[in-house]
This record gives C-alpha cells, structure tokens and sequence, in this order.
DNA sequence: GTAAAATTCTAAATCGGTTTAGAGTTTTTT
DNA sequence: AAAAAACTCTAAACCGATTTAGAATTTTAC
C-alpha cells in the first residue's frame, strides 16, 4: 500500500549505471560530463517513468541551499500583509522558489525566534518587515553576509536593501488634500508602537504639509493608538477633544486598522464623516471603496513592493554564487492618494 | 565575518565525546540512554554557548520528518483564509511546527503541484481545502497513507478527515431570517466553481429555507457569479432582473467576494439597501460591521476551524509513530447569523 | 603500432545529523 | 576473586543527494 519514495540509487541501478550519472543526467549536467544522449534518454524515461522527486532533505545538506525563501511581517491576517504575501508568493513561484511566511504580532522578541527558526530551516533569503524594536538580529543577519531585504519599514542603515513606500510624501499628500479642502485644525492618529518608521514617515508627512501651509503643529492633535485595543483607544480620543471643545475637523489616520477603529468609533459617537469631520487614511482597502462616504486614502503599490523585493532578493541570492559583491538596492515607490469623499469643503 | 555553522562534530570535539553523546543530550535522551548530569551540564553549556543549532537538512534526511506542516487554500490574500492562516499558524507553532502556506487559485493544475511541491519538500502533514476540480491527487495521499485534513470544502469521502462548517444549516438561517421578515422573492448568489461543496450546501440550505415555507424555488433566482469578474456579473444579473420586471427584493449571497461585489453592483444600480433591496451573506467581514446598513451575516468559526484541523491533523501525525490507526474524524462546526440591518421587514 | 586525446562513465567522499550495536570501566553479587 | 550487572560512552552505519578525482574504453595523431 505504502509506495516507498524511488531514490537516485533505485534509478541506477535499474539501469546499471552509476548514481553520479543519473544526477548528473537529472540536473542537465549531461551534456557538459559527456554522458551520450542514448544514456540520457533512457535515465530520464525512467525517472519519469518512476515519477522520480529528489529528496529535498539530502540535496539541501549536500548543496546547502533550500529554494526556499522566508517572509516575516507582523501579521498575516492584515489585509496589507495577506495582498503582500499573495504578491511575493507569485514573485517567488515564478522563479522556482517556494515561501514561509510568518507572523510576528510585533513582538521583538516573536521576530527574533521567527528569524532563527527560518536561518534554522536553511531558507535562502529574507524579506522582512521588522517591528524594529532593536535591529541587533538584523545587524547580525548583515555580518553574517545573509541575503535579505527590509521592507515596509527601515532605519538608518544604508548597509541594507530595502524596498519602502514614501510614506511622508503619501502622508504629505493626504494632509494638504486636506488642507486645501479650508481645514485648519486636524489631528493625526498613528498606531502603536510609534517608533516604526512608517508611522513616523506618516506623522512626519502630516507635520510638513501643515508647515507648508503655515498652519501651527499642535502635540495635543497627534495621537498614538495603541494596537491591543484600538476602538476603546480612539474613543477614549474621541472623547478627550469633546471635552475639551477642541474637536478637529479632519483627521489623518495612518494605517486601515486605526481607519477601521475610527470609523466605528466616529459612528458610535455620534459624528457623521464628513458633516463633523473629514477623514484621510493611509492603505487602501475595500471597505473605503464602499462605505458611505467613500473614504478617501492612500494606496501602497503592494504588487510593487512585493516585486521588486523578491527581484533584489532573488539577485543578492544570485550573486552568491557568482561570488560578486552586490550593491545595496534602496527602491523608495510612490504612494499616490484617491480621492474619494471623506474630506469635506469648507467654505 | 561570516561565521561558519556550528556542527555537533563541532562540539563533539571540543568536550573530547562522540557525536552520538552530544546528539543524544540535546535530544533529552541523556538520562534514558545513561549519560551523567556532569557530562550532560558540560554538553548543554557549550552548545548554548557556541548557539548550536542543529541542521534541519542533515535532521530531517536522518529521521524523514521536516517538523512543518503546509496549508493549501485558494487565494490567501481573501480574508477568510488569510484569518484562517494566522489561526493555523498559531495552532502549528504551540505544538513546535511551522508553517507552509499555498494560493491554488482554483486551478486544479496549480492545486496538484503545489500539493507536490509540499510533499517534495517533506512537510509533515497538509491542510487543504482543494478546489475539488477533481480528487484524484486528494485519494492518492489517501492511499499513500500521508497525513492530511480538508477543511472548509468536502466531498463524499469517508476515509478523509474533514473539518468544515455547517454550511446548509447556516445558510438556512440566513434565508429564513429573510423569509421571517416577509419576503417571498429571495435570490441566491453563489460563485464559481459552482461544483464547490460551500457553494452547493450554501444552496441547498437557501432551497430547504424556502421549501420548508412552502416558497417555491424558481431557477431564475438562483445565478452562479464567476469569480474571474464578480462585478460585472452582478451588474448583468441585476440588469436582467430590471429588464424582466422580476427584481427580487432579498438577497442571499454565498461569501464575502460576492457580497462585496454585490454592495458595490447595488450601489451603483441605484438600489438602496433595505429599502430596494434586503441581503444576507455568508462569511462576516469588517466591512458587513461598518457598512450602511451594517450588514447581516453568517459567521464562521474561523479559528474553531483552524485549531480543529491543526489537533486532527498532528494528532494522526503523531499516530505514525505508534503505527496505531486513528478513525477519521469528520467535524461540523456551526456557523451563525449576526443579525444587523440589511433586511428590511415587510408589512 | 603506440602514445595522446577524447569519450563515457564510476567509486568514494561528503554534507550533518540519528541510531544501532557494542566497548570499556566500575560496582555489585556470590 | 571471578562473574554478573550497572554505568558511561563510542565507532560506524545510515539517510539520499552532489561532487571530486579518476578509471576504462575508444578514437585520433604521428
């Protein structure tokens, strides 16, 4: 009942030859070892014949490479992440290779065992975008010579590849969007844990295109939500400006999950977008398509990360078997904003 | 800089011991196989200290497991399986496994070499939910006695473990939520692959509805929408009905793909929901929550479906090595209604 | 006709673990 | 004191591929 697995061993010597030729003959290294073509026809017949699949297990320790690649983002189930990860995995696919994806929840300490756990599994190459919480496992993974590139998010580091959106120029651009609608009093909502560079890109972004326009930067107008509970977080807000009869008029959020919460949250407190107040958020999902009023966002260029990620992945993978010194790649893509109808005219 | 790999040879050497020693120390098999506390300490300080870790290559072609498990879905970027992925990949992790997650996009070819490829590469186990074009490479793992569950879709096949969820019953209660709010003219909209078993039971639960209030069931309010342009199709159903004068005034759509078509076709046509039009759908997304009206819906234990499967699963992994048989165990989760306020209650 | 070259193929080492079968030493038993 | 038992450890085989170094045979060169 059980088949057992045909090896190389198995074709040789059902054949009466040797198990380097069949490999040889396997790998299309035939023709350069002078096996003849008589040889090689009658191994590949068999090989099919016999549906022959090399061992992963004992090519990989033999050639130390898996033809695998690993993606670590902070959760898979973030519809940014899953749309990237369906990207990278077609990317890959193309190329013969297969992914691991895994999920950190933006924990450093989740990240690092991540990390080790895919070096463990020999993986090829990274991709990552790390929670940042500390880069010694990043800069290890740079002394160490490993291929892999940053995505998403970066530090100072112009050691890495990395493949980033301009997220101040996308926030920039949603923010004087706003601007140029006649607000003036508008707050900025980034998501916890405020040290990773797109919030801070985003935030930045928000704080330039008010500088721009001359309009003061207030502290009490940006705020971070914390990720564990976003919807209380925002209300609580919510309630905060309310109190303070300081509400503003419109609000820059910097990522679908806050826009999801402060949707709800506007909603249950009674504020209509966008009569009482305008909303611009940064990624794009379905629901700002279809909710009433359609809501105005940024959309990342997620295919394009994802390609050009696995692109200079799969290069730095490349080259060392070439033995050439690569250098670093930087790819910055553009985050273009959509204007729907969320953000209202002022008179 | 790059440092080569610590091997147990490696440590071995160091301590003047064999190979076998180390190895058996850190597989915990020091005591069972005599070995002291004294040699055991001096072995596990200086494989913590050289941060020895152990190649999954040379482990896994020794001992023929890869401690990994693969799960094949059809499109990881929809949010059912990407919240189904984060679920399973949790549920794998506690029980020291990772994680290997597929997109078949419904393609029957695609379907069979990934499930090839994860073979190849010696997972231990499979999660699927096949598209079902066909079976054959689903009863040949059967025959193979390979361990594998499928969720989410079945077919007649008892010799299978399944985990799926109690689509008739669900989408029963869905329909009969419409007909208790008084509406007679009820359409069905599921998506292609038609012969899809959520997509089949989904139907059947919407026809016994109607049946067991004695509504006829009427082709012409069953449409099958494909999946390659959900839009556009809606809009031609939704046009024809128009053009016949026979607009149903509730609908029930079969998963969120659909619906969110559906909103968007809606929308665009002119008709308002509840006023013009009711509906129900299968799957719950943020967007049903947030939409206006919030829309009804029928939501599936998605993570009941995910640690369901992974226990199952590692549980008839583990049986391999008592080579005791498991019965397969065939579970049917149930999903409920969310009742929101798509549906409008007839006089 | 023999040396050199070309053609076709193979034995054995190797990757780094796990496992089997058993060796060497010390302690206990009789 | 010899035999048995207990304790601690090891050499070598093994998993299944790739790769190195070279062997055997045939063809070409002179």
């Amino acid at each position: 009942m059980k088949s057992k697995k045909v090896s190389l061993a198995d074709i040789a010597q059902n054949l009466g030859v040797s198990k380097t030729l069949v490999s040889m003959v396997l790998n299309g290294k035939g023709d350069e070892n002078g096996i003849s073509k008589k040889t090689q026809d009658r191994v590949m017949e068999l090989a099919n014949e016999l549906n022959y699949k090399p061992n992963q297990f004992a090519r990989g320790l033999r050639i130390g490479r898996s033809n695998t690649i690993g993606l670590l983002v902070s959760d898979i189930s973030n519809p940014f992440y899953s749309k990237l990860a369906r990207y990278v995995e077609d990317a890959v696919s193309e190329a013969g290779f297969n992914l691991m994806i895994c999920s950190s929840d933006e924990s450093e300490e989740k990240e690092m065992k991540l990390l080790e756990m895919l070096l463990n599994k020999q993986v090829d190459g990274i991709i990552l975008s790390s929670t940042l919480e500390s880069t010694d496992h990043i800069e290890s993974l740079q002394n160490e010579n490993f291929p892999f590139v940053l995505i998403d998010r970066t530090y100072e580091n112009y050691e890495t590849h990395t493949v980033v959106v301009d997220n101040r120029s996308g926030a920039k651009e949603a923010v004087e969007h706003i601007i140029q609608n006649g607000h003036k009093k508008i707050a900025a909502l980034i998501i916890s844990p405020a040290h990773i560079s797109t919030q801070i890109e985003r935030l930045e972004g928000y704080k330039e295109a008010l500088k721009s326009y001359q309009i003061p930067i207030n502290e009490y107008y940006q705020k971070v939500i914390q990720r564990e509970d976003i919807y209380k977080n925002i209300c609580q807000v919510i309630v905060e400006w309310k109190n303070d009869r300081m509400m503003p008029t419109a609000l820059f959020v910097s990522n679908n999950q806050i826009a999801i919460g402060c949707l709800e949250a506007l909603r249950d407190n009674g504020l209509s977008i966008p009569r009482d107040i305008s909303i611009v958020s940064f990624d794009d999902i379905d629901l700002f398509r279809l909710y009433s009023p359609p809501v105005t966002s940024i959309i990342q260029p997620i295919n394009s990360i994802a390609r050009n990620a696995v692109e200079i992945l799969l290069g730095e993978i490349k080259s060392r078997e070439t033995a050439e010194t690569v250098t670093k790649k930087h790819k910055l893509l553009q985050a273009n904003i959509v204007i729907r109808n969320s953000v209202l005219k002022l008179a």
